[in-house]
DNA sequence: CTAAACCTTCAACCTACTGGAAGGTCAAGC
DNA sequence: GCTTGACCTTCCAGTAGGTTGAAGGTTTAG
């Protein structure tokens, strides 16, 4: 199949594919007599397997390890499990951040109760030099 | 100063301060008769609100209408505080959005119960065309 | 006098694509 | 046979928010 064919049967733009296969993530495919790129069945199962992986965040990176085992059935699986149980943590520690993020800004949005900048809480408290960024609501 | 007492005084590194510089972000500052950029302390209060609005992960292009209207002290500030509630409404959706991937990588790091990749649940959770990427444990 | 520690500009690199230009190929309709 | 439009190809540039490095000028301490 052409490379649109498998762009739709697999949810990705045909320039992400191609870009796969620049980076080295994808093999270079068989090519048609008139130089068009040609796919077949297991190109659907790893490019799955790819949008799979891309959708739980999982960097290109890490997907080249991945996408390696994953063709070699006889290869044990610890490693990918750690790969999935590392970005579990990385998405983890993520939520943490910006749970922290969340409160800061909701401190802040609830802080002006002013009408002109100059006197406006929140800039001042972005701007004051000498303190936290912790508004005195 | 020079621009490496603004950067330790800012806790900016002095790249990224010529970098918002580049963009437009920062004004072109004075500068010393051997060519030396020279700021002051108004440059300092305006690093440091940068920098906090930063922490708070706001977009450079939504930081250029802060830096413009923290200036200008008469002016209203409903734009600044409708910035930091969309802000917030960002970052709220970001964390909804990783609990919902933790929640899969969670299920996908439950599963594997098996020694190879032909036989590993999280692989064959990822590759299969047909379904969902819901693993059944 | 020299060495280190600054400063300057400019260019390239990072992730993970996306968009566009310029040109080749193919199938349908007239 | 010709045209039109939908594909396909390669290559180049741009996105955000910087970081890194090269190549060179300036200042300061010993």
């Amino acid at each position: 199949m052409k490379i649109n064919e498998l762009a739709e049967r697999t949810g990705m733009a045909s320039k992400t594919i191609r870009y796969y296969e620049d980076i080295g993530l994808l093999p270079k495919p068989h090519r048609s007599p008139n130089g068009y790129r040609d796919y077949g069945e297991s190109d659907v199962e790893r490019m799955v397997f790819i949008r799979r992986c891309r959708e739980l965040q999982i960097p290109l990176f890490e997907l080249k390890v991945l996408v390696r085992l994953q063709m070699d059935k006889q290869a044990p699986c610890g490693e990918i499990d750690q790969i999935i149980r590392d970005q579990l943590e990385k998405i983890r520690s993520t939520i943490q951040e910006l749970m922290r993020l969340e409160e800061s800004l909701n401190e802040l949005a609830q802080c002006c109760r002013y009408d002109t900048v100059s006197e406006c809480r929140i800039v001042r408290t972005l701007t004051d030099c000498g303190k936290q960024a912790k508004p005195d609501c």
